[in-house]
RNA sequence: AACUCCAUGGUGUAACGGUAGCACAACAGAUUUUGGUUCUGUUUGUCAAGGUUCGAAUCCUUGUGGAGUUGCCA
């Protein structure tokens, strides 16, 4: 009897699992704790990925909090794309719907805590003169003059700031913590600034601010989270994540894990970078379908299982990796595969007259409409005495293995019949216009012929009198190099100039016209591609998802 | 010559002191009415040097390489 392997789990939900047979928690609660200033781009995918992912395989629960400290950055417009996306993902946080916000009484009334306990004091130097009293990585701090304050000025100041009294930067309220720890997040850091902004949910209410590090690990202990996962850049702040929970009369006492971010190759994921592109103009939007936003990626026609997959796959670890994007593909393709109806579309149209075949006559085949499931039937497709094949389908003068089109060759027009190229029609310039074949009756719907005769090759095919036209645009990576982050100069000098090709028309099966906005299936023998929101009855437009498997091309590139 | 963290094939990830495995990629073959899918097989790896141990990717020491941190951003 063979054992099933058991499944090997990543650090962090061993950590949680050692959590609940301690007897240290009971329950797991995550949350997902984005920053409402910008659209959420793959690398939160990961992380939702992991947050929702636990809360569902530990039957606990994952919240949605907006981290919305900072009034100048942020927007509704982000909070409405941010609870879109999480549920496109396929993940729920049902009433857990939470803002940073909403505490801000609490670690109001906190800080004053920590005032009256002397832990903490407002300093009214400048912005330069904290940052340079804070000394730097090779030497230690210096108190503010500020510093020893006592308690109730310092609680009538606060009140002051609190009050408005004071304009934006003139005063702070720092933790008195120690201006020589070798950690500089520990340097008596800041709780509140003065920020006359308003604010997308408190309006006025506020114009004392509290920062991340004063709200993000209360904001956690309120809502009784039991592990708060975070990217490796905090984790220096952890030590201060500590000390607010450990000072402060918390509830619940949360821990703070980091994993590595996200990061895939020739593409870039920082906020400010992706913004860039969007400003600029290099792409259409932030759901541009180039864009690794999850906007872009819904665009582009990748299913939302495909990235759950991808994240399963490049699993969680503190490791500083750089996933291969063929990573993330295979998993699109995968699902695709799987679920994607098929069709015919040829995208570099050459025109076939089939000379045998009576001028009026039209036939309708049927053909599979997914092989990898044959319980949805078969689907029909007309062919008449014009048609359309892919203009590389055919060669005059042909290598070796190849299996297609070529004068005197004879292939399978897939579903349809076995033709034979008699005759190559050539414009002044020698640009082949027409190819003229002859087919044979006796292979019906491609089947083999009686006298047992094979061809190597099946291609693809439209009737040119029944042909949908439609615009398809091609997508290949939007940089050329392999780390734009990490190149000298900047990362636009690097963008793909044929990172888009639109292709005006393209010559569709007329099943084509009825898959609706969204949805994704197969071109045969091409790829995937989804059908873009541009897309108008009058005009169908296509997106390319991601391209097939093709070994043949790849051994061309190679020789 | 600060602190913290990290290091396993080309890429990503397992192995919890006991046979270095899996996925992607690549290559070869079989099947195929998609040069797709599927199946089979092959190539490639523990950063280095010491130490502990019967036995080390794993523990210890040192070195090397990489990342993050000097916002009143998150």
């Amino acid at each position: 009897m063979s054992v099933p392997p058991t499944p090997s789990k990543d650090f962090i939900r061993e950590i949680i699992d050692e959590d609940l047979s301690s007897g240290k928690h009971d329950g797991t609660v995550t949350r997902f704790p984005p920053e409402p200033n910008g659209y959420l781009h793959i690398g939160h995918a990961k992380s939702i990925c992991l947050n929702f992912g636990i809360a569902q395989e530990y039957g606990g629960r994952c919240h949605l909090r907006f981290d919305d400290t900072n009034p100048t950055k942020e927007d509704v417009e982000y909070v409405d794309s941010i609870k879109e996306d999480i549920q496109w993902l396929g993940f729920d946080w049902g009433d857990h719907i939470y803002f940073a916000s909403d505490y801000f009484e609490k670690l109001h009334e906190w800080a004053v805590g920590l005032i009256e306990e002397g832990k903490a004091y407002v300093d009214e130097q400048s912005a330069e003169e904290i940052r340079k009293g804070r000394g730097d990585l090779q030497n230690p701090g210096t108190d503010s003059p500020h510093r020893d304050r006592p308690v109730a000025e310092n609680l009538e100041m606060f009140q002051r700031m609190k009050d408005g009294e004071f304009g934006d930067g003139e005063k702070v309220l720092r933790a008195k913590i120690d201006m020589a720890h070798p950690n500089l997040n520990m340097r008596d850091p800041v709780l509140y600034r003065i920020l006359h902004a308003e604010h997308h949910r408190t309006g006025d209410t506020w114009c004392i601010y509290p920062m991340y590090d004063y709200t993000h690990g209360q904001s956690d202990a309120l809502e009784y989270i039991t592990h708060s996962l975070c990217t490796l850049e905090f984790e220096n702040h952890r030590p201060l994540y500590e000390w607010f929970i450990e000072n402060l009369p918390v509830p619940s006492h949360p821990r703070q894990i980091e994993f590595s971010r996200l990061s895939l190759n020739y593409t870039v994921m920082s906020k400010r970078k992706l913004l860039q592109l969007v400003e600029d103009s290099h792409v259409s939007g932030w759901d541009d379908p180039r864009m690794p936003t999850i906007s872009g990626i819904r665009r582009r026609g990748y299913p939302a299982e495909a990235i759950r997959d991808f994240c399963k796959t490049i699993g969680i670890t503190k490791f500083k990796s750089t996933n291969d994007i063929s990573l993330l593909e295979s998993s699109v393709r995968d699902v695709l595969n799987r679920g994607a109806n098929r069709y015919m579309a040829v995208l570099d149209p050459i025109k076939v007259v089939v000379t045998n075949y009576p001028e009026d006559q039209v036939e309708e085949f049927d053909a599979m409409i997914n092989p990898e499931k044959p319980d949805l039937g078969m689907r029909k497709v007309s062919f008449s005495r014009e048609l359309f094949i892919e203009r590389n389908d055919f060669l005059e003068d042909p290598p070796k293995k190849f299996f297609r089109l070529a004068p005197g060759a004879e292939v399978r027009f897939r579903c349809a019949y076995f033709l034979r190229c008699d005759d190559v029609i050539k414009d002044e310039e020698g640009k082949i216009t027409e190819l003229r074949c002859t087919y044979d009756p006796e292979t019906r719907g491609g089947e083999n012929p009686p006298d047992g005769r094979k061809v190597k090759g099946t291609i693809h095919w439209v009737s040119a009198k029944h042909a949908l036209d439609a615009e398809v645009r091609l997508y290949d990576r939007l940089f050329t190099h392999e780390s734009p982050d990490n190149v000298e100069g900047s990362f636009l000098d690097h963008l793909n100039p044929d990172s888009l090709e639109v292709i005006s028309h393209a010559k569709l099966e007329p099943n084509l016209a009825a898959v609706p906005v969204g949805k994704t299936v197969q071109f045969e023998r091409l790829g995937y591609f989804c059908v873009d929101l541009d897309s108008s009855e009058e005009k169908p437009v296509f997106n390319r998802t991601v391209a097939l498997r093709d070994s043949w091309a790849n051994a061309q590139n190679k020789s």
